[in-house]
DNA sequence: CAATGTGAAACGCTTCACAGCG
DNA sequence: CGCTGTGAAGCGTTTCACATTG
């Protein structure tokens, strides 16, 4: 079990392959190469097997991947058989938005509370959860043993969202504030930054030849 | 102009810079070393110094940068001067959160068109963009002159929703949807896909300690 | 013989370190 | 002297290339 340190990036590509993996199995195809596999998800062959060669062999020599086989292993490796609770903090559209994203389900995530500092809010259901006062946050995040938090509030009060889900006892914090949030060093806090991206595209306009 | 490959990371840290130099220069500092700059935004002064050595020499042996100069040159080179439009595609839950995003404006990007496939929303109005049909992409897309095409419909309708913006004559393309679009190679695509940064975090909890 | 698994080479970005300039 | 601008070193990741295997 040595596992050295792994890319984020290899990570992230591992679901990738399984996303695909599922895909062809749905349309019993047995067996892939990985060639074939890159092919379809815009990689190389040899990052395919070096991302898979991370965690042991599980390829055939001179015939490829079992499309089963492939995926109970991703499965395993990705703690896929796991469920994790969530709370998003913030209530304002994306917020909203979040709460209805079918996303969530489909990776074992279950999204258990969600929190706004706004009075008039809490009480109110949105797709199905229940708006609670920031107040509570605590009680609420260790009673239903939430493990992530979803700041998606502005970015003046992100900071302080983020501090109290750490207090209250999160391990993750998935962040939609365009601000970098200090968090202690076991928290491992993952930015969604929209700002970012648009600026980036809005040099791709201003540059293109 | 020979304008080398320029790390996407560069362009992404430049905005950072100008937004920092703005409020140094809203409270008349008139002058700044890379490695004051760089310890405000968490960067390193040598960080900062490469990040602008790719455009030019804009700085002052022994004294640093002047901020009014540093920050014409970052307007200038990041095209903050000129504003793109914006057409939405796929106005579901995310979809009419982006519309009510303020980040656009503060960008310099402008939402004029949204479009879905569903025509019981066509003709309504969200956030003071009108819903229009996707049949009608390819002259609304040409008429207002769009550059960017935001994909937020489900998987399955995205490729189809990007090749429609492609040929409708979008430049560039931020993706919302777990799957990677095919397009020609002068289209730049930014993905930016959420279950992707759940995934990661499922992964993280799966494996710490 | 096709396709894996994997050292070695290439690459791209960041950090270092210092010559040179005001 | 302080601070820039920049080659060179360092580092983590991706790509190459090939010996190996069923």
């Amino acid at each position: 079990m040595g596992t050295k340190k792994i890319p984020e990036g290899t990570i992230s590509r591992l679901f990738v392959y399984l996303r695909e993996i599922t895909a062809l199995i749905s349309v019993n195809i047995r067996t892939i190469s990985s060639a074939e596999l890159g092919n379809r998800v815009n990689l190389s062959d040899a990052q395919v097997r070096k991302d898979l060669g991370h965690f042991g062999q599980f390829g055939v020599s001179g015939s490829g991947y079992d499309t089963g086989e492939l995926k109970a292993a991703l499965e395993r490796i990705l703690g896929k058989d796991k469920t994790w609770n969530v709370a998003v903090v913030g209530i304002g559209h994306l917020g909203s938005a979040l709460l209805a994203y079918p996303g969530f389900k489909q990776h074992k995530l279950s999204v258990v509370a969600a929190f706004d500092a706004d009075t008039k809010k809490i009480g109110k259901k949105i797709s199905g959860v229940v708006i609670d006062s920031i107040e509570d946050m605590p009680k609420i995040i260790k009673d239903k043993k939430i493990s992530i938090g979803i700041v998606a509030v502005p970015s003046e009060s992100a900071q302080e969202a983020a501090g109290k889900l750490v207090t209250a006892g999160v391990s993750c914090i998935l962040n939609f504030a365009p601000t970098s949030l200090s968090v202690p060093d076991k928290v491992k806090v993952k930015d969604v930054d929209l700002s970012r991206e648009l600026e980036t595209l809005s040099y791709f306009l201003a540059n293109k030849r």
